[in-house]
This record gives C-alpha cells, structure tokens and sequence, in this order.
DNA sequence: GTATAAAGTTAAGTCTTCTTAACTAAAAAG
DNA sequence: CTTTTTAGTTAAGAAGACTTAACTTTATAC
C-alpha cells in the first residue's frame, strides 16, 4: 500500500519535471528551425508511423482533412515530405519524410536526449547503471503497450 | 566503455518512446480544453514559475513583449490568469495562475502521469520497484540541475 | 453498370498569433 | 531635476492554421 503509494508519487513527480522541461524545449526547437508547433508534429507523426494517408494525419492530430493536406503541402514544398500515389489504392496518398525531414526529428530527439544524458552524468556508476536498466524496463513495457493500443 | 554506450542507448531510446507521446498528449489536451500551444505553454511556465513578470515570459517564450501581453490578456479574460501591480516597481505586473488555471495545468500534467502510470501496473513487484527507485534518482538529479542553471 | 462512399484537393473566408511602431508611466542615472 | 532606461500597453497590419463548401478521381455496393 504505502508502497504503491510512493510509486505514484514518484511516477508524479518525474512527470512534473518532464512536463516543463519537454514544452520548453519543444517550443525552442520548433521556433528555431522555423516550423509550426502544427508542423512539427506532423512531422514527427509520420517518423513513428515510417509512412501515412492524409486522412490518417487529420484523424491523428484531429484537424480535418483539408488542413491536413494544406500542411502536408508546405511541408513537401520546404523538403521534408514525400507524397506518392498509393499502389493499391490511387486515391490514396502515402506521405512519407525525406532524408532531411528524419534528419530534422532526430534532431530534436537527441536534443532532449542531451537533456537527459546532462543529468544522468552527475550521477555515480551505480546510480547510472540502476537508471539505465529502469529504462529499459519502461521502454520495453511502453513499446508493449503501444502494440496492444494500435490493436 | 561498453558499459556507458549501453547507457546512452537506453535513454535515448526511452527519449524515442516518450518524445512522441508527449507531444501527442499533449497537443491533445490543448485541443480539448480550447486553448492554443502558446496559451497552454505560457500557464505552464507560470505555473512553474509562481508568477512572473511580462518581461520574462516574453524572455521563455521567446515572443515580443506586445505578444505576451497580448496573450496573458486573453488568459486572464478566460479566468485561467490574474494580473497584479508589483508593489515594489510599479510599472511591473506580477503575473499568476487563478485557482481554475491551477487545476488546469495540474490536470494536463496528471493525464501524462496516467499514462506512465499505465505502463507501470503491467510490470512485476521487482520491476516496478526499480523503477521508483531510478525516477526518484532522476527526479533529483534533474532539480539539482534545474536549481543550477537558474544561477 | 449505376449509385454511393471514400481519399484528396482547391478556394474563400475567419480567427489567432505575432510583429513593428507609437505611446504612457515609473524608476534609475547623471 | 532632467535624461535615459525599463515595463508594459494599444493599434494596425502580416502570416498562418483552420474551417466549410464545392469538386475530382477512384473504389465499393447493390
């Protein structure tokens, strides 16, 4: 009880600083390399989904279709995105990023993971050696868990 | 050697799985309580902040003075923010978080907390133990931190 | 095979955010 | 005590992201 208890908090707390931290640092990335939060995370849907439709995108990110296709369109005019016909399916589009456009995403994951790394490098060899397998755990479970939700 | 690579690894990967899903969380949220990314990200850093003056939100957020002031007049018209002369320099306004925009952001930071929280009640005693453990290390390291770039 | 539904696009218009410019009021500097 | 700097606001206008409405093209249903 008490135990599960100080989990929570724990679980809270860590979120608490994450919170903050990631908003900022998302909004700074985002401003300094000239897109729009909406680009952005346009963007960074279609590198965890590899590739997408148009209406998968306004389903996602909950804006309707044209929108959708409007921000798709700037974002393949700037270099980031490919658009294809759909092989099976030529209505379709399959939206996809190109080499740059990854370049970009893994860009602002790695600069969150510097964040993280700057921390963990204060600590002692255990302490790191104890993080390191936690996350560990928690990715594996998270990447569990997202399987179960894409059904 | 082999040892801080695996390290590095897993952080990065775990910043891989969370990137996504915070931006998506989050993105999400904002939409369905009505506000903008900037409005929700300008209470966020008063909530975390306390209060603060025009100037220095114009500073975090990277936005002209004008625009902040702009922005906080639209939160405090949605009750979400009150604005106060600073009894100490009355040309300064001591900007913070009503009641009903406090619960807001605490909300926003909850559903996140949810979901970490999710992943965590699939894993074992031993595991979940582990976790603690390494959040409350990282929880610390992080404000440690935190304390001094603040200077 | 015709009718209907689905995937995208284009166009026109609205709303918001942000910028610059011009201004007020208070504090600091000289 | 005058000058300059600092904090913030107001106003006008530009840029972007959305929306709805109307349309094209391809697939599915009957």
């Amino acid at each position: 009880m008490t135990d599960s208890r100080q989990l929570s908090q724990s679980l809270r707390q860590w979120m608490d600083v994450t919170s903050h931290r990631s908003m900022q640092d998302q909004s700074r990335f985002v401003k300094a390399i000239g897109f729009s939060m909406a680009q952005f995370f346009l963007l960074m849907h279609v590198y965890y989904k590899k590739q997408c439709g148009i209406s998968n995108l306004s389903e996602h990110m909950e804006i309707t279709a044209p929108a959708a296709s409007q921000l798709v369109d700037k974002l393949v005019q700037a270099g980031m995105l490919e658009r294809a016909e759909d092989p099976h399916d030529r209505r379709a589009k399959q939206v996809t990023l190109t080499s740059k456009g990854r370049q970009l995403i893994e860009k602002s994951i790695h600069e969150r993971f510097r964040w993280l790394e700057s921390i963990v490098q204060g600590l002692s060899a255990e302490e790191r050696s104890k993080v390191g397998e936690a996350l560990r755990i928690l990715t594996n479970a998270a990447e569990e868990r997202e399987k179960k939700v894409d059904k």
